[in-house]
DNA sequence: ATAAATAACACAATCGGTTGCAATTTTAGG
DNA sequence: CCTAAAATTGCAACCGATTGTGTTATTTAT
């Protein structure tokens, strides 16, 4: 029953008594065929089970209707979100999706870029490594002029888009909260400040504090690999402060609940001696207690964005420079680890 | 300086007065190619900055170095985990992952067979749709011999191979727990039972429940789409029932951990009035407090496993029926939750 | 020195579809 | 019925790499 051999275009055209390219364009729904010898294009592929194949097909029109991703890890609560985003969009416009993760290494992203080169991908989805400085590893995407999109972990470039929240606002909304909460030493738990996410925030939090005229101190921000580990870290080194700090921010939740965790379990009242803020709304914030404040930013709708942007741009290469940064919404969540203030 | 033709084995030959042959063959390594010329040709390649077109080789050696992945949801621990092993190991072989995610829907999870189909993936690592009950949507993968493996969410074939843990030892292992607790009326949360992994883990519950000659309730058994949210609605309904039971074993930790906190909202103390144990070893369970006791088995393993496993079939394939099933190491993981005896 | 063996390389077909242009058929107008 | 215009369809080259088979150059053996 089964033929093991795949039906090919040719098969098709030798049952009709007609060539191959009547079948490729009647196939494609040409205009220059005729609907009598369409139909039975179509009939006869349909009922041969014929199935197209994408290797000839992008050999010759150098398309692949692939999307390449990097990101720097797959297995965290906003990465997977955006990766389901990206999915959901791109396979409603028939897109196929090629997915690397550099594990936070710009030497692993530059290999997995070239890899995506290689496999010839339509485009690219980014979000840099925590250690990427500079975007020369993405010269052969711009020089051929492949469509490359940034998103949350962006850098600016002239030949790309960029995909984010508004860090410095979120950072400052988030250290704002604190501060009218009562809020007077606060700290900042981030990562390296190479990438525009933790530089921003930082920016955010210093801006806050300086409109409420509180001394900005470089012994509060503490920079980790902000895993939850290193914030039951931190705590250790916290504990061990004359004065205690009265609030602390951390830029993503993982780290702030790492360190809220080993807080407790010193004895230390959250959020009555030490008020919490976090970043991201990852679903361990409603399972900590007390529940965490954060900042909520939908990955999944960023995801779909930046995806459905990139096949605009695949599509039409003409409309590149039109946009240049796409800004989404994001929000402060008041919860109980920072309220010090009305709390019922 | 940058040419925006591709460079092909073409220019190669030309620029070095020799044929195509010698240098696809010379690319290869290829034993009749001297090894003056075969410097020539990397030397030369390496300065033009060549790079293999991907269709025409996948074209014509039918081969695609690309594995298919379909999971039911990307966005959760566990298998974002799974798919960071399966890139792992996947990139370690020079293999590149085209992936997609079913919605827990049989549908979208044909169709996304269908495009891995279209795609010539080289083979597939699939974790089945909780509604997919049957497996005539990967005929057209069994016919052509595309090895495919299934993994966690598996089902038996012939032609195919299960990666998964022992499910009914680690439920018995769980529920047993329970009981050695001093549990007595222990209820089992879980999903429709058309799947392996939830009528494995039903039947260790029952399991160790028989061997304590508790009797088994068709009541105690509450089948949900294991959310949080649906936790917190089991809840509901249990704190309505006339005996509380006093102990639960859910067949994942979100739905346990929702469960428990709409317990705790409610006043009753866990352990001491209803015991709890998960599955999964997810990150909230050392979040919740009390730490809840879970069932450990490590996604990257076993996307990692799966991955070289699926590699060695698609580079070997004669090897094919040697294997069938591969059961992986799980662990009871013993916390606070669960604890009524002994504690400190 | 010459036949035989071996090493090194090239020809040409192939994978399956696409497309510019030419060829053929159909339709329309006179 | 004849011819120009319009509608259909086919020819053949091409996308870039691979490979069985044939050819030429170089060694080795006699």
């Amino acid at each position: 029953m089964a033929n093991d051999r795949e039906v090919t275009i040719y098969d098709i055209a030798r049952e009709l008594n007609i060539s191959a390219t009547t079948v490729s364009r009647g196939l494609q729904d040409h205009p220059t065929i005729s609907k009598k010898t369409k139909k039975k294009i179509f009939d006869l592929a349909e009922r041969l089970g014929y199935r197209s194949n994408h290797f000839a097909r992008s050999l010759r029109n150098q398309k692949t209707n692939t999307l390449g991703i990097i990101v720097p890890r797959l297995n965290s609560h906003f990465m997977s979100s955006v990766i389901a985003g990206i999915e959901n969009a791109a396979n409603e416009q028939g897109f196929s999706l090629l997915i690397a993760q550099s594990s936070e290494s710009s030497v692993k992203e530059a290999a997995s870029v070239r890899t995506m080169f290689d496999s010839r991908v339509d485009g690219l989805l980014v979000s840099l490594a925590v250690d990427t400085a500079e975007l020369s590893h993405f010269e052969h995407f711009f020089k051929k002029n492949i469509p490359v999109i940034f998103f949350d972990r962006v850098m600016p470039h002239e030949n790309s888009v960029n995909i984010l929240i508004d860090n410095r606002q979120a950072a400052y909304n988030a250290t704002r909260h604190l501060i009218e909460q009562g809020c007077r030493r606060i700290m900042h738990l981030t990562a390296p400040i190479l990438q525009n996410v933790y530089k921003d925030r930082l920016k955010g939090y210093k801006e806050a504090l300086g409109e409420y005229k509180i001394k900005f101190r470089e012994d509060y921000v503490v920079i980790t690999n902000l895993s939850q580990e290193a914030g039951a870290e931190v705590a250790k080194t916290i504990l061990k402060m004359k004065t205690l700090p009265d609030g602390i921010f951390a830029a993503n939740d993982t780290c702030a609940i790492g360190c809220m965790l080993a807080m407790k379990e010193q004895g230390i009242r959250i959020p009555e001696d030490i008020a919490f803020a976090g970043f991201n709304n990852d679903p361990v914030t409603q399972v900590i207690e007390p529940h965490l404040t954060t900042i909520n930013y939908s990955g999944y709708e960023m995801g779909q964005v930046a995806a459905r942007h990139l096949i605009d741009h695949v599509r039409d290469v003409s409309f590149v420079s039109s946009t240049n940064t796409i800004i989404l919404r994001s929000e402060l969540i008041v919860r109980a680890s920072s309220l010090k203030k009305g709390r019922k």
